[in-house]
RNA sequence: GGGAGCUUAGCUCAGCUGGUUCAGAGCAUCUGCCUUACAAGCAGAGGGUCACUGGUUCGAACCCAGUAGCUCCCACCA
């Protein structure tokens, strides 16, 4: 059979995808084993796979693949997020594209579209992920708003009405003007602008010649003014308290208050009220019975209440009212100013406090279990440097604004009487009972269901419950709840990760899961965050096909420790490929010893050896591995399999059990050579499975679905033989050294040499390999020190190879003396040490003794060198 | 304004309890090799004031204080 000496990743990697599937290896259903759970963060159900959902998956693909080789019912669940305000923002676009607007369309016909989009682009991004090798039971794909998983929405829903822990109520919201709809603190994102800081005067009722100036950044506002505040402390205004101001332009009379709230050293020391559109004005407008004018529509345009510039956009009104104030000669002047502005995360419009009704959930009570867990680290954090904003967080936690003026999500179970009342209740007919139990007289009519939807994450803080329909069965959710780990970005950390474990102690009594692992953003080189709009992200369906599904995965782990972003440059991919490529090729050079096998070949001493080692090698790296996956250590625990695979299975141990050419195998090797191969194949394949199932498969036939390498079992741990390891260590420093001589001298690896040796600490255990990788004629112990070789020393033996013809003698001198120098610059810093007094006193015992064991070394290897560069003529 | 974190080789980063894994890894670079698994490879080599300053200690990349720079999170200064 003729291999390709490169691997090709395209059609392997269709063809063992389908088989998996075939064989439902990735299904999973409650049974006697322990499960091991993981539900993926689920992507907007239009979205199409980005690197971040790349490296996310490829974490989850890893643990959840070695956890099923490990014998655990494995379970990662998959599906889709409806993301309300994301797909229908874009359904919204998409309309307006064909000519149609939202304001057009019933509900119903809007939803139609919806839906209509959904299917279409729904799941896209799953047949993504099963590119990348996603391990996912794909029978349990959940989606955000399906029946029952809606149902479990309104359910929760109910519930925490009835605990009294969702109210309605007017609040100082983030209004989106494009979206229109109101956002949580969570999705405004703020940046810094460079904007103007107007100071307006104006003029004191009463008065023809007195002013008060304010600073405002937003002159617009001014329509909605109700009063001025100063500092009651502040000894400019003091003559000012109880006073009028006359609103410019409208010329309405306004109360002069004084408040400890305003910053004396801030603009003038003196700040404009309009309650109705900012957060602090609002509660000051509270505090002072002020009055509330609602000088702007929902879209930002400005509303009848405002007098002036009504239904003119905000903006405009800006700069509009700056000309008019000037002309009128209320400008009195114009600063430059860095503030923050907040824009919504969606539409990336600039957000508008705005008062209005919406419904809330009540987070004190229901935040606690959740912020004491994280931080007794019932639930771990990896990096455990987010316990911090969490705890943070958690502990200023606001309620959460849970309604949004949207169509497209978990519509509120709450219908509206003609009187303005509500009932919270599943189903109208429901509701309407409720209504008449007050009023007999009212019908269905009369009563209209509130026309906002949920916020998404409302939906999705029940995810790892829901999917197993868990608030209405025991079966699955009891048995896979509490999940494993979940990995996620640290962005989602308040949206998601807090809220799932709140909702988890809430409805399950314990957590959602034992480990989050936070990812760090993918970047390009240069540092910035992958974006579309920047264009800097490749496409990674397009990376798949250049470089192979387990070449991306190598790639975007081979430098990600978890929370620190990862720096994405193709050459990792292409690095990824090269190890696929290498391991590909170890297996072309074993499969080719299939054929040479002789069963009456006796097996070579420097086999036997290698074997050995190559197994204490593995063990110890296993026992690594292990260890760093516990830790969630990903990009270690792939540094040590690399490792192990390059250095130590393909340039040491295939070395040493390679026949010369030509020559047959011996059985034994053989059959050890395999063993070791599918070890290594088993810790590789959660890293790289396409190309670790294709091999496994052409190293023997396979019992059809359970002889799949997904379902092998996870190497045993074992004792990895610490003693040999040091000897073989000893041994690659021999190695070293002949070829150096063979190096520096231009002798040819054909030429065969002779070494002998003056060994302190003889040890043999190598020398058969020695002698076939050195390609010696032998190796002679002896007490001799042979003149005119060349030398070199480890752990204390000394190592003679005779002069071959053309020897540069000089050069050979000038090596000893330079080792010479240095092995005595070396003595004299640990001597150094040793002399002094307060070390000798001080430092323990073993630390005492390791510096004179250097001591004593390196002036045995001082002689050593001296009385070899006597030898030389 | 508050908080957290980072700064080690050209790049990305390890370095866990202060001392034999103590100055490391991978990549990149340079040199020599198409050696019958692999040039997507092999054999070697060079490369660091561990950000800076001070302190603690017999001993500091590691602990402490300060300084500088970078990053992130939170917060309504108009």
């Amino acid at each position: 059979m003729e291999i390709p000496s490169k691997y090709d990743p395209t059609t392997t990697e269709d063809k063992w995808y389908a088989y998996w599937m075939e064989h439902k290896l990735f299904r999973s259903v409650p049974d006697e084993r322990k499960p091991f759970t993981i539900v993926i963060p689920p992507p907007n159900v239009t979205g199409v796979l980005h690197m971040g959902h790349m490296l996310n998956n490829t974490i989850q693909d890893l643990l959840v693949r070695r956890a099923r080789m490990r014998g655990y019912n494995a379970l990662w669940v998959p599906g889709t997020d409806h993301a309300s305000i994301a797909t229908e923002a874009k359904v919204v676009q998409k309309l307006r594209k064909e000519g149609i607007k939202k304001s057009d369309l019933s509900r119903d016909a809007f939803l139609e579209h919806a839906w209509e989009w959904t299917h279409k682009h729904g799941g896209i991004i799953l047949e993504q992920l099963k590119k990348l090798g996603a391990s996912c039971d794909w029978e349990r794909t959940r989606f955000t708003m399906d029946e029952k998983y809606y149902d479990s929405v309104i359910d929760c829903f109910l519930d925490l009405y009835k605990k009294g822990k969702i109210y309605r109520g007017e609040r100082m919201i983030n209004w989106d003007p494009a979206a229109l709809t109101a956002l949580s603190d969570e999705e405004v994102i703020y940046k810094e602008v460079a904007s103007k800081l107007y100071h307006v005067k104006y003029a004191i009722a009463g008065s023809t010649s007195e002013f008060i100036t304010i600073a405002t950044t937003r002159p617009e506002t001014i329509l909605g003014d109700t009063a001025i505040c100063v500092n009651p402390k502040d000894e400019r205004y003091l003559h000012l308290h109880g006073k009028k101001a006359i609103v410019p332009l409208l010329g309405r009379e306004v109360p002069i208050i004084a408040d400890e709230y305003v910053e004396m050293e801030f603009g003038t020391g003196c700040l404009k009220v309009t309650p109705a559109h900012d957060p602090n004005d609002f509660l000051l407008g509270e505090k002072y019975k002020l009055e509330v004018v609602n000088m702007m529509n929902a879209d930002g345009t400005i509303s009848p209440a405002g007098q002036l510039y009504v239904g003119m956009d905000r903006f405009e009104v800006r700069t509009k009212i700056v000309e008019d104030l000037s002309a009128a000669g209320h400008l009195v002047k114009t600063e430059e100013h860095i503030n923050k502005v907040g824009y919504s995360e969606r539409t990336d419009v600039v957000i508008e406090p705005r008062l209005s009704l919406q419904w809330f959930v009540d987070m004190k009570e229901l935040s606690k279990p959740a912020l004491d867990h994280v931080m007794d680290d019932t639930i771990r954090f990896f990096p455990p440097k987010f316990k911090n904003a969490y705890r943070n967080w958690m502990e200023n936690i606001k309620d959460w604004c849970i309604s949004r003026q949207l169509w497209w999500g978990h519509r509120i179970p709450a219908w509206y009487g003609p009187d303005g009342t509500f009932e919270v209740a599943k189903t109208e007919a429901e509701a309407l009972a409720l209504f008449q139990a007050k009023n007999p007289a009212i019908t269905a009519s009369d009563i209209q269901q509130d026309p906002d939807v949920l916020d998404t994450w409302f939906s999705s803080w029940l995810w790892p419950i829901s999917v197993f329909d868990g608030f209405y069965k025991e079966d699955e959710v009891s048995y896979y709840y509490p999940t494993a780990d979940l990995v996620t970005a640290p962005e989602i950390m308040f949206f998601w990760v807090a809220r799932m474990i709140i909702a988890g102690y809430e409805y399950r009594g314990t957590f959602p899961f034992r480990n989050v692992y936070y990812t760090g953003i993918v970047r390009d080189k240069q540092g910035r965050k992958m974006s579309k709009s920047l264009g800097n992200s490749p496409d990674p369906i397009d990376l798949m096909a250049q470089y192979g599904a387990d070449g991306v995965r190598v790639g975007m782990l081979l430098s990600s420790p978890a929370g620190n972003d990862l720096l994405f440059d193709e050459s990792l991919c292409e690095q990824g490929r090269n190890f696929a490529n290498k391991i590909w090729n170890a297996f072309r050079l074993v499969k080719g010893w299939e054929e040479k096998v002789d069963n009456t070949v006796v097996q070579p001493e420097s086999a036997r050896v290698a074997i050995e080692w190559m197994n204490a090698r593995f063990q110890a790296v296993l026992a690594d591995l292990n260890d760093d996956y516990d830790k969630f250590r990903i990009n270690e625990a792939l540094m040590s399999t690399y490792k192990l695979v390059w250095d130590d299975f393909c340039a040491w141990y295939l070395e040493m059990v390679k026949p010369a050419y030509g020559s047959a195998m011996d059985a034994t090797t053989y059959a050890a050579t395999i063993s070791i191969f599918e070890n290594i194949l088993k810790v590789l394949h959660p890293f790289m499975p396409f190309l670790t199932e294709e091999i496994w498969h052409f190293i023997s036939e396979r019992a059809a679905g359970t002889g799949s390498l997904c379902v092998a079992t996870w190497p045993e741990a074992n004792e990895a033989n610490p003693a040999l390891l040091g000897k073989f260590d000893q041994f690659t420093e021999v190695m070293i050294g002949l070829r150096n001589i063979r190096k520096e001298n231009n002798i040819p690896q054909k030429e065969k040499l002779s070494m002998k040796v003056k060994a302190a600490n003889a040890d043999t255990t190598f020398d058969a390999n020695i002698i076939h990788l050195g390609n010696l004629e032998s190796i002679e112990y002896s007490s001799e020190k042979p003149s005119n070789s060349f030398t070199f020393i480890v752990n204390g033996n000394e190592y003679f190879v005779p002069f071959t013809a053309n020897v540069d003698v000089e050069g050979e001198r000038k090596k000893l003396t330079d080792e010479l120098n240095y092995t005595k610059g070396f003595l004299k810093s640990v001597e150094a040490k040793l002399s002094n007094e307060r070390f000798v006193n001080n430092a323990p015992a073993a630390v005492l003794e390791t510096e004179r064991k250097k001591q004593s070394d390196a002036l045995s290897k001082i002689a050593m060198i001296e009385e070899k560069l006597s030898t030389l003529n």
